[in-house]
DNA sequence: CGAATACGTTAGCCCGGACTTACGCATTTG
DNA sequence: CAAATGCGTAAGTCCGGGCTAACGTATTCG
């Protein structure tokens, strides 16, 4: 099983994510959002199932994918493990100095 | 300016930029923790000041590597624009299963 | 049964990314 | 000034990732 937040941060996957989000999805309901062929989209969802992100269930000929919230508590937990304290700081910081002191460059 | 998250999502990028938030560092300081060549980290750096979340100043023949704020803080809305809502409500389902119904799989 | 649909899979291409080695440049130090 | 230090950069390698086209497979439908 891969590193889920590296298989989720490609922009194509980051994507299909927020769309499984939603509810399942067959394959070509999601293809049909991008611009890159089907199959392309297929290995995509087999790279976020063996992150274990997303699974499959059949549903006639179709394949139903849906979000796996497991997976999902996984990938928050590494987000959160790379977001450090001090990042946290940082943008209280940031966002504190844009409000409150617009004002703050003299010479 | 390149996507801030697939800038950051790479492990040694990540890394790098966890240990940054705890200060600045010089190169040769940062280097020190990973197994690969200085220059590779000279490049992870290039990467992550292209995609405005890390800067250098010089300090005498030094490179004084420090995070961005404002960058973090874009970082962090790319971070929360991909986290949707439906994927939050799918943790918090995921969670109270998991501590309140530890018994729910009955035949 | 044969055609059509909805897939996964394979093979192959190609580009980019991560890496190392070697080098060049500025700066400090003796 | 010369050596040493701390970098960035250039060149080249290599491998993996994303993509397409083509094919194989199960399922549904006429």
């Amino acid at each position: 099983m891969a590193d889920a937040l590296s298989a989720a941060a490609e922009p194509t996957r980051r994507r299909l994510l927020q769309l499984l989000a939603a509810g399942p999805r067959t394959v070509s309901e999601l293809a049909e959002q991008f611009t890159v062929t089907r199959p392309a989209i297929s290995q995509h969802l087999a790279v976020l199932a063996d992150a274990g992100l997303v699974t499959a269930r059949k549903d006639g000929r179709q394949r139903l994918y849906s979000v796996v919230p497991a997976g999902i508590v996984q990938l928050r937990a590494e987000i959160d493990r790379f977001w450090s304290t001090e990042l946290d700081l940082l943008v209280d910081d940031a966002t504190k100095r844009a409000t409150t002191q617009p004002e703050e460059h003299r010479p």
